[in-house]
DNA sequence: AGCTGATATATTAGATATCAGAATTGTAAT
DNA sequence: ATTACAATTCTGATATCTAATATATCAGCT
């Protein structure tokens, strides 16, 4: 830590605590106290608490005033408002980029979806969980709109980070690749809006997933709940 | 400043500058002094500064790392990433609250739009100006994602805050409220995919606005831009 | 005895004041 | 006119002080 990264000490400690977060090292519920980590990181509490306001305007944690800090726990309310705004700014980003669309691109997805595919196969969670990210990577790496890309990155990231020992739900993985087929086929046919249809009222609408979020996320509520 | 309103200091000093932005107390070029600005509100630095992290975050201000601070000024990318983000959001409110839209509220949209080709013909600026948001927020409004809805005002608020003086773009102004009627229109008809298709695609794309964002933003952007 | 309410103590974040160091600006010499 | 250097200015970070919250203890009541 006594390195100088030529980066700000609150956005190296914001890093830090970012990787923590997906990592697993901080979990949801789990209570940060400012000196602990001060100490632990060998800086003061200032740059830290400033890292800190940053994750709790992006969601990743909770201030109480003068009371403490903890790794925001996902209501279903938040998991609802990050679909919406996820889905939003992923089909906005196929409808806008649809020029950069190339058939070398819309086969890497489809690639990606076998991979996922292959993966639900072999139960190898790991491998299905990175193909996803991929086959979602591909167009949204597309976005020139860097501002978009970095709250997408960051509403995802709070979704991800949230259940820790993730069930591996069979029914909601063969759903999300018969989706991402449906997508990947409209594409191949030219038809980008049917394409971000999908995206933003299938594949990312709460009510449609209602049922496998509810058992993928929810369980892991009960106990993460007081 | 010494009365005790429930709010942090950094808040209540967050929403002072929100103002400022606002009423064009601060303008975008202007540059930030935190001791004088500290000095002024009669507080020390630190909540100041954390005030002033978060609209930088948010896209208020620029923070040259141990130079200075600045009121930002909007490139033309920043202002199609905004146009892009918008749209996404005002016609996802849409589609996910169409059970919402009821006949009265699309009732006084029309009204708004009304109000603001009155507010043409007397060449009343301020009054098309309000109308305009009304007409916006009848719907945005409706919207049970606060998080989404916090992120769309503070894009708005980047967008409007931006030129002070604004002319008074008749084409644009016309242009503007001949979307709206075929925006009302179709929620008339019920056809709500029809309508977050020209909120998104017409009314907040960038491309076909192009033209007239110029005209109005570029304008000042000479004078302001170094 | 067990529970409730009040009070004292400890803990934690919030804010201030201070210190250190980088960037800019101004000046002088070439 | 340009460059090098010095002084100044302003941010970044630390250390300290303050105030709010939570916890534990104790008295009084049922």
């Amino acid at each position: 830590m006594n390195r100088i990264n030529n980066t700000s000490l609150r956005e190296q400690v914001y890093e830090i605590l970012r990787q923590d977060l997906d990592a697993g090292t901080l979990q949801p519920g789990d209570a940060i106290k400012l000196d602990t980590i001060a100490a632990r990181l060998g800086i003061s509490r200032t740059p830290l608490r400033e890292a800190l306001l940053r994750l709790e305007l992006e969601g990743f944690v909770t201030i109480k005033p003068r009371s403490g800090i903890v790794v925001r726990t996902l209501s279903e309310e938040d998991i609802r408002n990050l679909y919406q705004m996820i889905g939003a700014f992923e089909s906005s980003i196929l409808l806008t980029e649809s020029a950069a669309l190339t058939s070398e691109i819309i086969a890497s997805m489809r690639g990606c979806n076998d991979e996922m595919k292959t993966a639900i196969g072999a139960g190898d969670f790991d491998r299905y969980y990175l193909a996803n990210l991929s086959l979602h990577n591909s167009y949204i790496k597309l976005s020139r709109n860097r501002e978009l890309v970095r709250q997408v990155t960051i509403m995802k990231q709070r979704l991800y980070d949230f259940p820790r020992k993730p069930a591996f739900l069979r029914d909601w993985e063969e759903a999300s690749t018969s989706e991402h087929e449906s997508i990947v086929s409209a594409l191949e046919k030219g038809d980008v809006a049917e394409a971000a249809r999908i995206v933003r009222d299938v594949h990312w609408s709460f009510e449609v997933q209602k049922k496998f979020i509810q058992k993928y996320y929810l369980a892991d509520l009960e106990e993460a709940g007081s």
